[in-house]
DNA sequence: TCCCAGGCTTGGT
DNA sequence: ACCAAGCATGGG
């Protein structure tokens, strides 16, 4: 069924840095979602069930719906896939069931990206916890204090100089940060050529940016496990053509699955 | 103009 | 010593 929703399967398919699963007991698991200036708490139950805890029934239209993507029906992609012949896509569906694509902030998901260049998912993670603890604001939520993403405008007041940047853990990533920072803002839009144009964004940072932080289920990042996925599984080349309106999410299970199948965590 | 090789921060193994 | 969700750079 396609209207499912798993939260552990999302928050391990390296899309997103701020889903994190806060605590657990024998039915059921609680996770932290954090969005932009946002942030919730949701329990789902072994069943597959779920409800957010804390979030009126506004919030829940407005912001937790649409972030998790439940208004999209995925039913034709399950079934496109399923009619296939391609044994190793329909093992990475059904590994991968409650998979969805989350609808992140933009700017959150550009600076996401531009940080995860060659590193790795756990670094990644830290370096934006530590981002968000300096430069954005204490949010509460159900007891737990975490914060906000920090907007351009707030990193933009608050670092006035490179090494205001010290110590969050960028390496050399930290003067392509600054250097976004200190952009133009009417530079910093959605559109892939305009992007590229961004230092320290290449392909692959503006695809992402593009597929999570803007929903443009038409882009098909090819980071290094893609590629090492598509010569050891494809024999090099593999067509997403047939696939095209659901490439992103198509690339999603496949990363997901060939990751799980290389025992990476 | 395009292609390609080597370097780059940091932290974990 | 090597690796990790890449990218800018310079030389051929």
């Amino acid at each position: 069924m396609t209207t499912s929703l798993n939260l552990q399967t999302i928050a391990d398919s390296g899309q997103c840095f701020r889903l994190n699963r806060v605590a657990h007991n024998n039915n059921s698991c609680v996770f932290l979602a954090r969005s932009a200036d946002k942030a919730v708490l949701v329990r789902q139950y072994n069943d597959g069930e779920f409800d957010f805890v804390g979030a009126n029934s506004r919030e829940m239209e407005t912001t937790w719906k649409p972030y998790f993507d439940l208004n999209t029906d995925y039913q034709s992609i399950y079934d496109k896939i399923n009619a296939s012949n391609d044994q190793f896509l329909k093992d990475a569906l059904a590994f991968s069931d409650g998979m969805r694509i989350l609808k992140q902030d933009f700017w959150e998901a550009l600076v996401s990206f531009l940080i995860s260049q060659n590193s790795n998912i756990l670094k990644i993670t830290l370096t934006i916890e530590n981002l968000c603890e300096q430069f954005g604001k204490p949010i509460q939520v159900g007891g737990i204090l975490t914060h906000t993403f920090p907007t351009k405008e707030e990193l933009d007041q608050q670092i006035t100089k490179f090494s205001d940047l010290d110590g969050i853990g960028l390496g050399y990533r930290q003067k392509y940060l600054y250097m976004l920072i200190k952009a133009d803002s009417s530079d910093i839009v959605p559109e892939y050529k305009k992007l590229l144009k961004l230092h320290g964004i290449g392909p692959k940072a503006a695809s992402c940016a593009l597929l999570y932080g803007n929903h443009d289920m038409t882009q098909f990042p090819i980071d290094t496990w893609m590629k090492k996925l598509i010569n050891d599984i494809y024999g090099g080349s593999f067509n997403i053509d047939p696939y095209k309106e659901w490439a992103g999410f198509v690339q999603q299970i496949m990363f997901y699955y060939y990751r799980h199948l290389k025992g990476v965590k």
